[in-house]
DNA sequence: GAGAATGAAAT
DNA sequence: ATTTCATTCTC
């Protein structure tokens, strides 16, 4: 796509000034730009050329500020594209699911829906995207100190061009001065896995770069930057935040690219994230079956040089392994560049590289053996970096992905090579993990759980949890769950530390127990965890199904310590199964560790229980089935769109700015989603209360304001616009979106908000509706209040007005403006609006838990938890609801009744 | 490339 | 107060 973009770029940079520049803001490097482009299109080779013309015209730019932080080299690179802020972090994690919901909508429509949906959106969850966004912000400031907004007026002439591709995620962009090391050229001189590295390392750790800056600052020690004292990096770094965390990772990885890569690697999160690349790479290769599985064995091997049993089985293979690897190391990893789809491909250039990493700089590793400590603290960081990873090179399938993998990889060797002698500080956990890395194939999970097997796992492993069996001690360790709820009380970062640290533990034991065979199943864990701290929840069964490669990763991050328990037990039964796909139990495994670390389980359990008295399996048994299936999908995205998230890591990965994306995805991904449903319905509710202010004051700013007039028009183009939008919405609503939204998302929404699961989920759209209406009681506290004052008056005016333009029940728009016209849209939603905030799933939660603020009299203040009695009434009032939809109030109206009829409408206006 | 949203920063 | 630009992605 961008290779338009690219020659955009040359010529733009050759002309000059263009039209437009972007301003300096915009950090995107143009190197990046073009090394991307040319990885994907062209050969590693012309990068080289074009990085020194990319260099030179950064330089002519770097006039602005640029930053300069980091070392400059590129100063002009430097600037790294601003920070996104609450909202924008809002839009990119709900604008897939967006889409989803209404595919048919343009983006722009898209961005409607999401700003109607920030709208209504509950100040506490926003203030979850306004935390993300501060501490996304202060480490990007840090790292960048001299990074200045946008110099409005300047325009520096030249930037504009080049910066063209931009619109690449990329998140962070690049400390120049990893850039400097421009790790690529060796990389690219002869074998593609080099070129990823260097690729990879500059262009792509420049963003995590600037983080770790960022993290240095913040915590003030040098350690970072010093990189040599590494160690105490992490502990600190345990300290700060998630973003410094990734800060520390990314800039362990430029490092790598840059000067010494070996040493880096030593580096905690990196080590980790090669362990991880390694074992979900012997995964898929015992998958295979094929010899690949013997190389990946014999990665792992060194890795887990810790000595543990595993070790020595894989010892053997490594042998034989490594001797492939010797004869692949010299061009292996071109010839499998060139075969890029083939996923095997991908593994074995991995492999290779870090083999060839591995051979090639022993000395250092064992320098890095001081590194090995802090692989201690920060293993989980580097794990779900990894999956990432991993994950998004397999979905690209294109050379690409070689990068991000190169870069991977070479971080893993050293790693592996540390670990070797500092087993003795903390490398049990690592070998654990190694141990559990090996997980089984997602795919065979998949296949087999495909519909009731995976069910049953799923509620297997939630009784068991609840009941306290495996899970318990997982639990009890597994801080997931801690992390879960504290991600979904604030932000995801803080949460992603102290997991990581059970995780190693937890891994550790886990990981030696097992046999060879469940160091595969291992692996599987490894991968929940990532997707727990994105969000996906039942990952693993999907992925194992379809399209395993891509999705499976995702859906498979890496949980360590659940793995454990799980895997020995299936080892037990399944030894043979893990031999060819993976065990129901590593699925299950995999699943629970996913829900723990959502924080679904209690939910799940809950709902367990809830259904085994109250109605039959069938609705857990879908729920769960659903759940795997569906689920998967949403994981594979990441939270967001999963299509769109899949795309997005192709991209990136190429970019090599994959990492940086996922690292700060992890945080990302930590922010709560929800589910349309919730938003719709407060949207018509909530609506109106902004309306009620927000009309005032917007009507009243424009009134006063002299460009009124324009602004009329702009309205009037608006409120046609929207009513477009409108029209298509109001049938999602209803039940198309619903259906879709069903399990996925339903599943999805409930995930982050931990403590809201709808126990039936199998019908999803209908449940949920029940249960909102059940909760109806909470609601909208302060909807009320709420003004939009933030940002320019007139987007806000132009948006309080639309807002206002609200359908009636009869399907007529009105005005929202008019206040007037909100009195019987409040009417009829009054019992409504209530009712539909509280149902919300992520509100739900917090709901609960608060307690229902109006008390509608109708419907009877359901507590936060669903009681039996509550899901009695709540599938009562949606046989009523379903009854009034059919026809419209059959029944009497009862009071009661009324508010579901609204609701009905107010999906409808939608 | 425009545009749709919001918000933060800079002017 | 106004202008930029951050993200996303169709048209």
């Amino acid at each position: 796509m961008k290779g338009s973009n690219r020659n955009k770029d040359h010529s733009a940079e050759g002309e000059g000034a263009g039209k437009r520049p972007k301003r300096k803001c915009l950090q995107w490097h143009p190197l990046l730009s073009k090394k991307l482009l040319d990885f994907s299109e062209e050969e590693e080779e012309d990068e080289e050329e074009e990085d020194i013309d990319k260099v030179q015209l950064l330089e002519a730019d770097g006039l602005e500020q640029d930053v300069g932080e980091t070392e400059d080299d590129e100063s002009p690179e430097q600037r790294a594209r601003r920070p996104m802020n609450a909202f924008l972090l809002f839009c990119k994690r709900h604008r897939s699911l967006v889409r989803q919901e209404h595919p048919r909508l343009d983006n722009r429509g898209a961005t409607k829906i999401l700003a109607d949906w920030w709208a209504v959106l509950d100040p506490k969850e926003k203030q979850k995207y306004t935390d993300m966004a501060k501490e996304y912000k202060d480490a990007f400031m840090k790292a960048n100190p001299g990074y200045r907004w946008c110099p409005t007026t300047n325009k520096p002439v030249k930037s504009p061009t080049p910066t063209v591709n931009p619109r690449k995620k990329l998140w962070a962009f690049p400390s120049d001065s990893s850039r400097d090391l421009t790790t690529p050229k060796k990389a690219k001189t002869e074998e593609i896995p080099q070129l990823n590295f260097g690729m990879a390392d500059p262009t792509q750790m420049g963003g995590l770069s600037m983080l770790l800056l960022a993290g240095e600052h913040a915590l003030g020690t040098p350690e970072i930057s010093s990189r040599t004292s590494q160690p105490d990096g992490p502990s600190k770094q345990c300290q700060a935040s998630a973003l410094f965390q990734f800060a520390e990772i990314s800039s362990s990885t430029s490092q790598m690219g840059g000067a010494e890569p070996v040493k880096r690697c030593g580096n905690s999160a990196l080590f980790q994230l090669a362990e991880m690349c390694l074992a979900s790479e012997g995964m898929k290769m015992e998958e295979t079956k094929l010899i690949k599985s013997k190389e990946s064995d014999g990665g792992r091997i060194k890795e887990m040089e810790k000595g543990k049993e595993e070790r020595d089985i894989k010892m053997e293979k490594s042998n034989e392994a490594g001797f492939q690897k010797e004869a692949e190391f010299e061009k292996p990893s071109k010839e499998n560049i060139r075969d890029p789809k083939d996923l095997r491909n991908f593994e074995e250039l991995q492999m290779d590289n870090v083999m060839a990493i591995k051979m090639e700089d022993p000395k250092e590793i064992r320098k890095e053996s001081e590194d090995d400590q802090k692989y201690g603290h920060f293993p989980d960081f580097s794990y779900s970096a990894s999956s990432k990873i991993i994950i998004s090179d397999v979905p690209s399938r294109k050379d690409h992905m070689c990068h991000p993998h190169g870069i991977m990889f070479i971080e893993d060797p050293t790693t592996l090579n540390k670990p070797e002698k500092i087993k003795k500080k903390k490398k049990k956990s690592k070998l654990d993990r190694h141990g559990n890395d090996k997980p089984t194939p997602k795919k065979a999970c998949k296949k087999r759980q495909s519909s009731e097997s995976d069910i049953e796992s799923v509620m297997y492993t939630i009784e068991a949890v609840a009941k306290g069996d495996w899970g318990v001690d997982k639990l009890g360790e597994a801080p997931r769950k801690k992390v879960r709820t504290s991600s979904s009380g604030k932000g995801g970062i803080l949460d992603v530390k102290p997991p990581k640290k059970k995780v190693k533990s937890k891994e550790k034991k886990v990981s030696k127990e097992k046999c060879s065979d469940i160091t595969k199943e291992s692996r599987p864990p490894d991968f929940l965890n990532i997707s727990a701290s994105k969000n996906t929840p039942g990952e693993v069964p999907e992925g194992m199904k379809a399209e395993p490669l891509t999705p499976t990763e995702d859906a498979l991050p890496p949980s360590l310590p659940i793995q454990t328990k799980p895997e020995e037990s299936d080892c037990h039964r399944k030894t043979e199964t893990c031999g060819s796909r993976k065990s129901e139990r590593s699925c299950k495994g995999a699943l629970y560790k996913t829900l723990v670390s959502e924080g679904m389980l209690t939910s799940l359990r809950a709902n367990v229980d809830r259904g085994k008295r109250s109605s039959g399996k069938g609705n857990s048994s879908d729920h769960e089935g659903c759940w795997s299936e569906e689920s998967w999908a949403f994981n594979q995205s990441g939270t967001s769109g999963s299509k769109k998230f899949k795309k997005k890591l192709r991209e990136d990965s190429f970019l090599g700015s994959a990492k940086l994306d996922e690292e700060f995805e992890k945080k990302f991904n930590s922010l709560p989603q929800y589910s349309p449903l919730t938003f719709d319905r407060k949207c018509v509710s909530i609506p109106r209360k902004k309306k009620k202010t927000g009309n005032m004051s917007s009507e009243s700013t424009k009134t006063s304001k002299g460009p009124f007039q324009s602004q009329k028009k702009n309205l009037f183009h608006k409120i046609v616009s929207k009513y477009k939008h409108k029209k298509e919405k109001p049938n999602v609503p209803e039940k198309g979106s619903g259906d879709k939204w069903s399990h996925k998302q339903f599943f999805l929404d409930s995930i982050h908000p931990t403590e809201a699961i709808f126990p039936e989920d199998k019908n999803t759209m209908e449940p949920a509706y029940k249960v909102k209406n059940a909760l109806s009681i909470h609601n909208t506290p302060e909807p009320a209040m709420q003004e939009p004052l933030v940002g320019s008056q007139k987007r806000k005016a132009r948006k309080t007005k639309i807002t206002h333009l609200v359908r009636t029940a009869d399907g007529r728009v009105s005005p929202a403006g008019g206040t007037l016209d909100d009195k019987p849209k409040e009417q009829l939603q009054r019992s409504l609006p209530k009712v539909t905030e509280a149902y919300c799933s992520d509100d739900c939660s917090h709901n609960t838990v608060e307690e229902p603020r109006s008390n509608t009299p109708e419907m009877p203040a359901v507590s936060a938890f669903f009681s039996l009695a509550a899901l009695a009434e709540v599938a009562a009032m949606e046989n009523v609801h379903r009854g009034q939809r059919s026809t419209p109030l059959t029944h009497d109206g009862q009071p009661k009744e009324m508010p579901q009829a609204p609701v009905l409408i107010s999906c409808a206006d939608q």
